[in-house]
Formats: C-alpha cells, structure tokens, sequence
RNA sequence: UGGGGUGUCGUCAAGCGGUAAGACUCAGGCCUUUGGAGCCUGCAUUCGGAGGUUCGAAUCCUCCCGCCCCAGCCA
C-alpha cells in the first residue's frame, strides 16, 4: 500500500546503515519513534516517521513506537492517542511494539543506582539558581558543586529518600559526575534526575522523581535494542552524553545516534511550543484546524496520506538548515488528488444566468465524465435548466484582452453542456451590482463543437439553480502572511495571514453532491481540490473544505 | 571570545579528484469542452571567499567569512 516510498531512496543516513551492515557492525535494523505524548504530530514529525518506520521497512527490520514521556508536566494520554492514530493513518505499523519510557522507571532508577556505586554520579543539594551559576558560561568552565564529592553510601541513602517522597521538589537532583570544566556544556555535570511531585498521566503518583531526557533516551534505545537512534541536530550536542551513559551502562551492541535537519516549511511554524500557542490562545480552531501543519490538521484539511509520504521523500535528508517551500507540499497534494478525485461542478460566489430561449420549467440531464482522463471513473447526469448560476469571476463588464470567459457580446462554453451567448445584463438600480446576466443558448452545441465551425475559447463551470443544493465551503489559505514566521522578529499574532480562512455560506454544489461522505474528496473544476469535512458535513447540508486550489495560470497574467 | 554543526540554482538536494543529477518555483511554447491535466523548451562556465596541491578540484590542504545549535531540575 506503500507506494512511494523510499526503498530506492538514499541519503546519508542510508549510507551509514548499509556502512554499519556491510561491516558487521551491526546485523540488523532496529529504530524507533520517540514523540513526547505533549502535543500533536505535525509535518516535521511526519519526516521523522516516514524516515525511521521507512529504515525499517527498507532493511527489513523494525520501527518502535515509543512514548517519550519522561517529563508528566503536559503529558496526556489524548496526545498518545492522537499520535498513534497519525502514524497510523500515515500508512505505518508499529505492531506490538508501542513502548513507553514511563514503564522503564524501575530499570532507568536501577541504571542511576549503578552509575552511584561506580562512583559516576552524586546527589547535588545546590538550588536550580546555584546549579546555573556553577555550570559556568559558554566561554567559562563551571565550578565543582560543594556536594559532588559526597561519598556513595551517602548518595544512595539520599536517592533512596529522594525516591520515596522524603524531600521538597527540587530540594536535591541527581547529577552524573562528568567534567564541569568541558567546553561542551552538557557534560558539565548533567541533572539526571529531579523531583517533582506533579503526578505522571500514566504511573499517577507512583514516582515523585523523573528521569531526564539525556539520561532516559539512550538507555531506553539500549532496552529496546535499538540500533540507529535518529533525531534532529539540536542534540548533536548531547551525543557525547548520550554515548557516555551508554558506556558506562550498557554492555555489549550500543545504539548509535545520528542525527539530521529538522523541516521548516515556509508559511508555516513547526515549534510545538508555538502550535500549543496556536491552539491554547485560540488562534486556530484547535489541533486539527485545516490551517495548522499538523497531521490531523492536514488530514481534516484533506491531504492525503501518500502525498504526504511523497513530499518527506522529495525533501531529503541531510544537515543543511532549510525551509522548505510549501508549494513543494501542495504540488504533491495536486499530483495525488487528480489522480484520484472525481470532478464535480460548485459555484462559490453566484451570479444568475437566465437562458432565455431556453424552454422554462425544462431540465436536461447533461452526461459529464468524472475524470477527464480516465473514462474508467465513470459518468454521472447534472441537470440543466434555463436558470443557471456561474462563478461572479467568470463574468466581466468591461474584460481585458486575454479573458477568454464572459461579457457582453461574447460567447463561452458551459462544460459539459451548450455554448450560449451574452445578451443582456440587469443592474441594481441603486448599487449598480450586477444582478443578473441574460444569454441565449445554441441547441447545436450540447457536447458538440457549433455546426458552423466558429471557435469557442471560454469554458466555465454552472449549476442549476433550481437543482443546486446549497453548500458551506471553506477557503483556506496559508496561516501565516510571512514565508518565514519562525525567523521574523516581533508577535506571532501579527504575522498570522487575516486571510487564511474564508467561509462562504452561500455556496451552490451540483445535486449530487448533497450526499456526499465525509472525508470525500472532490475537484471542484476550475476551482480546486475540496473535501467533505469529517466533523461539520450533515447528509443534505455538506460542508467542503479547499484542500488546495488548481494551478492558476489566469491569474497569473491578470496579476501582471 | 568556548564547543558542536553547516555553507552547491529563488527553494530543497545529488555530487565522495575527471570536468555541476533531479524536483519544486519561475519564464516561454504546444495542446485542451477544467486558463486544470499533459507535452516541449529555457533557467548555476559555476559550487560562501581567497590562496595552494594536481594534467585535472564543488570534491584534497591552508586561512578567512556567513548561518544554525548548546549555559531547562524541557525534549
């Protein structure tokens, strides 16, 4: 079902596990997914998956998915559940290999009470103010703590207590008994465990210690056999830490991190940190918001699964700092979806159009292809009628040379039925608006090119107005006005494109469109890629979202 | 001014000493009952800069410059 995917694929990562096999070094592929269950997956963990589920499944070998959730502050089992339903719906399998890093506690407490005994790490009794002023600067080597020489017997009585709820949060930390004085900040000393009484979403009020990221990751890679630990660039820093606590604790095969460069995708922001903003402050409708670059988002949006895959597999991997042109995304979104969707005719913004030597109270059912390309799709009938309804755009009083649609004294062809023929419009006496357009029709033409050989350039999409079934559609736009919010000074909130979302209650589909299922995905000729929304659609009142627009050549040469 | 990383087309990204892939974007053209789709064409004499090694350098060496990450009891 995975069509698209990597396993022809190559990149430096790649290189260094068919490096590692081709050695000996290792005999087999095992990685794993490591999301803290704190917010949802978005388009930057999307890469992540596709790369570590698609190691496994190019080597033959296996993907854990493993819930980071070392830290209880803003941890929930929602988030657990949204993210193995978005790696889920990504098209990836886990099996029965969903860990977490909560039901490691015993063991990772165990692996602190060896690195004690060995002499490798301390009770440190210094405030988090102090602890900060000891570790020095970035040009400054720390300070010993005053604690870290206390004697083993000491520190293991004091974890103990530590463990059992004896002390304050934050009265004592755990630190491993590295090098204050290493110009890499991270091995002065690391905090290995702290104490924090805000009860874990999983183990409740079982522990009132946690274990720290560096400390817990590579040991639970190590639990779980892992042999290529991948992550983003920003822990580069802490590989050496990682392998120290492996090689003080761990015998035999050790998981090997590497790290690559995490996505950015211009108009948007991949920060959880700032998606939580988003969410919290209500700047979008929550995490599944068309607008936001989150996989639930993008799923109620419409994207499908697989372009999704294929742009984590146009994009790359390497180490370069990037950002990601966002037209890349919607190009693959177009590519997949005129594959697949079947075409259908909406008019957003009505303008009546009163045909009228057509016969009144008359209805034709016109025969119109699903897809243009692939007969193998099927037809459906549209009625047509003598009152009609085109798109506002699609008419202009005074058009400009290259306008090939309508205006007075042109002719256009309405798709799949006649060409007709500009007679006369009706203004609003006070606004001047036009109200409605009157045209003629030639009976010659249903699907037929006019008898006497004239040519006719326009084609524009119509429904019927007697016909048409009323419809909420939804335009969404980029949330953000700037290609690169993440890197532009000032409030988010000011950056945020006023535009990225229009409703329009007012819409008109074609009839048979009242039925349409959620999560059905449609072209809306000459307008875009729109989706029948999973949550808002009632049978009879559909809501359809745009997914994406259609390329737009015409505006183009208008905008110039 | 410490340490780690990284600089190849507008944006991603191949390239691994033998003379700059590909994709997206963009610009033209063809075709078209979607100004869609499709098709064709064009788009880095040059690889952050300067030196050097070599018959030959984006690839090796030296120096310089830019950008990113690290001073949470976050991950």
């Amino acid at each position: 079902m995975i069509e698209n995917d990597a396993l022809t694929q190559s990149d430096f990562i790649r290189e260094i596990v068919d490096n590692d096999l081709k050695t000996g070094k290792r005999d087999r592929v095992a990685t794993r997914f490591p999301p803290e269950p704190n917010g949802y997956l978005h388009i930057g963990h999307a890469k992540s998956v596709c790369l570590n589920f698609g190691l496994a499944r190019q080597y033959k070998g296996t993907c854990n998915l493993r819930m980071d959730d070392t830290d209880p502050a803003g941890e929930s089992m929602e988030f657990v559940g949204s993210i193995q339903d978005d790696v889920r719906w990504l098209g990836f399998d886990w099996e029965d290999r969903l860990f977490f890093a909560s039901d490691y506690f015993e063991k990772l407490c165990q692996f602190a009470i060896d690195l004690i005994k060995a002499g490798k790490a301390y009770v440190c009794s210094l405030s988090a103010d102090q602890i900060r002023a000891y570790r020095g600067t970035l040009t400054e080597p720390g300070k010993n703590s005053p604690y870290r020489d206390r004697p083993i017997e000491e520190n293991l009585d004091l974890f103990s207590r530590m463990r059992s709820g004896e002390f304050q949060d934050g009265a004592h930390v755990l630190r491993a008994k590295i090098d204050m004085a290493s110009p890499n900040v991270t091995m002065r000393d690391p905090v290995i465990y702290r104490i924090k009484r805000s009860g874990h979403y999983r183990m409740g009020n079982d522990w009132v210690i946690y274990p720290m990221y560096d400390f817990a990751h590579c040991l639970s890679d190590s639990i779980e056999g892992i042999t290529h630990s991948i992550c983003t660039l920003e822990f580069e820093n802490n590989r050496p830490l990682y392998d120290w606590f492996v090689n003080e604790l761990i015998e035999g095969p050790k998981p090997r991190q590497v790290e690559f460069a995490r996505l950015n995708v211009s108009y948007t922001i991949l920060s959880k940190r700032r998606l939580i903003e988003l969410v919290e402050n209500k700047l979008v409708n929550g995490w599944d918001d068309p607008r936001m670059p989150t996989v639930a988002g993008m799923r109620r949006r419409g994207y499908t699964a697989s372009s999704i895959r294929e742009f984590c597999s146009r994009i790359g991997v390497a180490k370069n700092d990037n950002l990601v042109d966002i037209a890349l995304l919607e190009h693959c979104v177009r590519e997949d979806l005129n594959e697949s969707a079947p075409r259908a005719m909406a008019v957003l913004h009505p303008l009546k159009v009163i045909i009228d030597n057509y016969p009144e109270g008359r209805a034709e059912d016109m025969e119109c292809a699903n897809h243009p390309q692939k007969p193998e799709m099927g037809t459906r009938k549209v009625p047509f009628s003598n009152t009609i309804y085109i798109e506002k755009d699609d008419f202009m009083e005074d058009p400009p040379r290259k306008y090939k649609r309508l205006g007075p004294g042109r002719e256009i062809r309405l798709r799949n039925s006649y060409v007709i023929r500009f007679s006369s419009m009706v203004k609003d006496a006070v606004t001047g608006e036009i109200r409605e357009l009157h045209c003629t029709y030639d009976p010659d033409t249903r699907n037929a090119a006019p008898q006497d050989g004239r040519k006719v350039d326009g084609v524009i999409h119509w429904v019927s107005a007697a016909h048409a079934v009323p419809a909420m559609v939804r335009l969404y736009d980029r949330l953000f006005k700037v290609a690169d919010p993440a890197g532009t000074e000032g409030d988010m909130t000011d950056l945020l494109n006023p535009e990225s979302l229009e409703v329009i209650n007012a819409a008109y589909v074609e009839p048979g469109l009242a039925q349409a299922t959620p999560g059905q995905k449609y072209q809306f000729e000459r307008l875009g890629y729109f989706c029948c929304d999973l949550k808002d659609s009632l049978p009879g009142k559909p809501v359809f979202n745009r997914i994406v627009t259609l390329r737009d050549s015409w505006a183009k040469i208008a905008g110039k």
